[in-house]
DNA sequence: GCTCCCGATGCACACGTGTACGGCTGACCC
DNA sequence: GGGTCAGCCGTACACGTGTGCATCGGGAGC
């Protein structure tokens, strides 16, 4: 028994009045249970922890009485004292749906193995990212998990020495392990179907900000048309933001074209989103005149009118997977620079055969 | 100056191998940075806290070695002493994309004010929810935000005495200030904008687990109804659980009506997407044949075919109000139970006139 | 009856930061 | 020239938890 406090000295402290009924009632530690459990208080933390140095009766006193004060043990004197806060940081786009849906792997997976989760969202703004990084510097995170396929704050994650690992785009250089799909021939399967169909002139719109999964999506595209010995026509190769808004803009431009295309492969469902928008402003009907294939089946894509084509992209599993390789990483496990997973073509109603008088000549 | 490190004794911690190239090389703590400038540590921590009572020229100095040398104050340590840890828990059911827009408007809100975000995956399983608001106060986090409408946990997180804020889910009893739309009047504005279409046989398809927004929505259905003079028919109000597969199964039963509504209330965007695919199967055209209302304006609803008519919840901006106002909670400021935003009925193409030869008369 | 060993507990210190208080130095005033 | 005061810095301690080592008591073996 220390028997010392109760003159605790830093009485300005804690001015925020939260209630008013209880006198800044701090929360119970393991001292408190010591006194009362008439022990000290590395006892009670060896208790806790259910190690076997502590007499059996003796920890199943100390846990009865934690139980009744209603004790949690502080996760920020744990995390000084060893050194692990058991927590790692988010950074992702909050608001973006693919990003949504790998947050709740990662934060399943990470409730599972005793991990917090540090949400931090991806600035836009160069200095405010730059300021969110170092937040999880200052918060000791054990290691980092990243699923903003834009990140061009890459850089400035691996200059802090943080176990990393990355969601839906591999790196440059030498970087962190990822978690990806085949985008290449998941891409090349979507235009190899289009051209199954009977479709010719099979345009790309692509999303500028994709990174390498879009440089991959594209690449699995021209395999497609390739193989098939069809030409490519440069003016039916183009890309946009991401956002449905400019998808609307860059389909447009695709339809103005002397021979518009008879079907369109859209680097994401959002972008889908827009191309059909701007086919529905012409009076061109999907998938009678123009077929029109997305990627990522968000939630959304298979309750359009018509469903949409197009490739199923496991977010969640992705998320889950991730924040799995992130623990092999921290315990010292080597990784694999890439974990690939499997992605699978859902045929939906925005695709159908070619119109007859396009078809089987003239790209 | 201490003098007295270097014999660190814990040789055991540690145990993971990070890369195997810095031999666990620690951050740099402000012990680091009194070294280097010939200080003790209380100058070291009072100069990079701006106090005065550090002489400009001493806390140039320091703060050119901590630069230098890439510090960043330990959080942990910091929250340990200060008993505040400038951290908000937030609850939320990830993936789902209200919640999403939520997330990013508390986000922002929180990098504006120096708080860090911890995300708490709104579990269905009872018990692991219960794991994970212990680990809002294991992690002494000092306020939380929740975001997720079908809070059926909020007994518990009111037994903690952590200060609370609800987003788009007032609670019964005393509870917590929440963030609201004025979810009657937005609702009964749909209704009456169908009215004045001429439809006279409108229906409710309501979500079961949306809680109070829910009641007050459907009550501003009944009151729009009630002042147009139009009766309730009890077998045009139902509910699903909110998903869009549920929402298209209760659709066709109302669709198999003996006599079937005009126009649809739907009361969120994802209940729309189901019912305006069981119309799409029943071959019924929206809106010629039938109009459709969602609710929250979804970053989808405007690129539906045709655009959805819905209710503008902004969501973001709720996100940031409710960050706000939980820093108001915990400055001491007194809060009005209820904060209310503006929600704004956005007109668009899934609402018409309703068929001729069914309107003006005959419920 | 002595030693040896083992199980259970206490002691001391560490993690990194914040802060109340005291002490030192120099300038200023009477 | 001594007292006073302000500015600046160091000392000591606190926050809550973890862990290496010492200690203490008791049982076993000779």
């Amino acid at each position: 028994m220390s028997g010392k406090d109760g003159n605790r000295r830093e009485g300005t402290a804690r001015a925020n009045v939260r209630c008013a009924e209880q006198p800044a009632a701090r929360p119970p530690s393991i001292k408190d249970i010591a006194r009362l459990a008439q022990v000290t208080h590395p006892t009670v933390s060896r208790a806790l922890r259910n190690s076997p140095l502590v007499s059996a009766e003796t920890a199943a006193r100390i846990r009865h009485i934690a139980e009744e004060l209603g004790y949690h043990a502080s996760a920020l004197a744990r995390g000084l004292a060893t050194r692990q806060t058991q927590t790692v940081g988010l950074l992702m786009e909050a608001g973006n749906p693919f990003a949504g849906e790998v947050a709740r792997g990662v934060a399943e997976a990470a409730g599972e193995r005793g991990y917090a989760l540090l949400l931090v969202h991806a600035q836009e703004d160069a200095e405010r990212a730059h300021r969110a990084i170092e937040e999880m510097v200052a918060r000791r995170v054990d290691g980092i998990v990243v699923a903003s396929p834009r990140a061009r704050d890459l850089p400035l994650l691996e200059a802090m020495r943080i176990p990393l690992v990355l969601v839906d785009s591999d790196a440059p250089g030498k970087a962190a392990p990822a978690v990806m799909i085949a985008n290449r021939e998941a891409m090349r399967a979507v235009a190899q179907h289009l051209i199954g169909l009977g479709h010719r002139r099979i345009a790309y719109l692509g999303d500028r900000n994709g990174l390498r999964a879009e440089a991959a999506r594209l690449a699995g595209y021209k395999s497609a048309l390739g193989r098939a010995g069809i030409g490519l026509a440069p003016e039916r190769i183009v890309a946009c933001d991401g956002s449905p808004e400019a998808a609307m803009e860059t389909m447009h431009e695709l339809l103005r074209l002397n021979r518009p295309p008879t079907a369109v492969c859209c680097a994401s469902d959002l972008v889908a989103l827009g191309a059909m928008q701007a086919m529905r402003t012409r009076r061109l009907r999907v998938p009678n005149d123009l077929s029109v294939t997305g990627f990522g089946d968000l939630f959304f894509a298979a309750w359009l009118t018509p469903p949409l084509t197009t490739v199923r992209q496991p977010a969640r599993q992705m998320g889950a997977l991730a924040m799995e390789n992130l623990c092999r990483l921290l315990a010292g496990d080597p990784l694999p620079a890439q974990t690939c997973l499997d992605a699978e073509l859902i045929l939906r109603g925005s695709t159908a055969r070619a119109p007859k008088q396009e078809s089987d000549f003239a790209e």
